[in-house]
DNA sequence: TTCAAAGTGCTACTTAGGTAGTTGTTCAAG
DNA sequence: CTTGAACAACTACCTAAGTAGCACTTTGAA
């Protein structure tokens, strides 16, 4: 990308903020960023990490999903969900043998990508980055973790009521990340399916942990939802 | 430890072979290994990484489970078995904030163990490591995702399967890794419970698929444990 | 302004898989 | 050689959660 273009400034703020790049030094991201080509992915447009293995790819604004999918049933296992800062497929980056993940964008995308190779190249450059990248790679891997265990170990309800808290904000009380995602969405993100969210939001509402509007759930009672995720309180 | 420990040679050894430190030089290597105290945990014998987290340990032998548990209903869920060559917890040496897993001696174990501190130290020093931890993360990665989705896509005979396909030996058609572990344990690692495993494990004996005989499964047609791994065969 | 598509709420039904408990076998320690 | 603990096999039962289907609402594109 040329360092005129309108939206070379804001993309390189971008990746000086993110916690991918944030220990490099702002000459070596502007050379990065030269490398880099904009995208623009519209929401709902989908991506197999088979078919883009060789390209590497930071998010400058929007959503994206990272799912497993068992085409033979057709449920789908979301196991991230990516925003502004955070990067795909890191994976392919360790050269490991390539795996089968889905993405699809959950609002319109705004991506920035590079070839694999030169992206790995700018990283032996830069020494500098491999600890970020590492520091990166376990809060993953931790999330991972979670996620893996999450569905032998706690119900379906359990599970709902930990997502929205895990996503809620602390002052707006607001959710993010998740905020106005159908319930097909959110059942993809706790491992089951669309009815048995539904079920289950109606359960939190009628008991008051939460209301609901088209699209858009509204924490009511931080007290009442964590009782329900630590199996104490039956909604 | 003391470079005349009788020992020192074989653990030495061990080091240079993993995939964790084998691309860093010999001499780096030795320094190191200075540094390192050997233990040995005894078989079953049980720790939290939340009173180990200070501790960086490499395995010379045996085998040890990273589960989860819920202490609620005793459930646990088995993360990885590692082995000879691997180490833990490689979470706590990229300083992301302390996570609750479990780990358990399946057999007589021999580490080196080390202080955290002194291992990221190392690390800093040798940075030609960091490509191999690199590498071995996104190994560990891979993994993690598959036993994040593997439980809602997949019906647990399924797991089964692909659990023993996952282990099996190419040549000597041994299970390698999960050999002579209790139905117990096989749960753990399919995220399900024992009475389902010996439900499942009957089936497929009936199948013609494997034979048992006590802590032993050998597999008899890898072409009927595929077919029921790809849900194309009912057991 | 209309209308198809997307999303939600519910009802009714099915089933995989979890729970509990009993019996018999194996094995290693005493 | 004996005995108790660990393990495996099996039966019977139960329920969480998945499936299917439909009616109603919202929304945004034509």
């Amino acid at each position: 990308m040329l360092k005129d273009n309108v939206h070379f400034p804001r993309y390189k703020q971008a990746l000086l903020d993110s916690t991918f790049f944030n220990s490099s030094n702002t000459q070596s991201i502007q050379l990065l960023l030269e490398s880099m080509v904009p995208e623009l992915w519209v929401a709902k447009s989908f991506k197999s990490s088979v078919d883009v293995s060789s390209t590497f790819h930071f998010i400058i604004s929007g959503r994206l999903k990272v799912f497993k999918s068992n085409p033979d049933t057709g449920r789908e296992h979301t196991v991230f969900v990516l925003s502004a800062g955070d990067v795909f497929d890191v994976l392919s980056l360790l050269d490991t043998k390539p795996h089968d993940v889905y993405w699809e964008a959950l609002d319109s995308l705004e991506v920035l990508k590079i070839p694999i190779e030169q992206m790995r190249h700018w990283i032996n450059q830069n020494p500098l980055v491999h600890k970020a990248i590492m520091h990166y790679l376990g809060e993953r891997m931790q999330q991972l973790m979670d996620v893996a265990t999450d569905v032998t170990l706690h119900s379906t309800l359990v599970r709902l009521a930990n997502l929205l808290l895990k996503n809620i904000n602390g002052e707006t009380r607001k959710l993010e990340l998740i905020n106005n995602l159908p319930n097909e969405e959110i059942a993809g993100l706790i491992g089951t399916t669309r009815a048995v969210v539904s079920r289950h939001i109606q359960e939190l509402k009628r008991c008051g942990a939460i209301s609901v509007s088209r699209k858009q759930i509204n924490v009511k009672s931080l007290e009442l939802l964590l009782a329900v995720a630590e199996e104490k309180y039956d909604a």
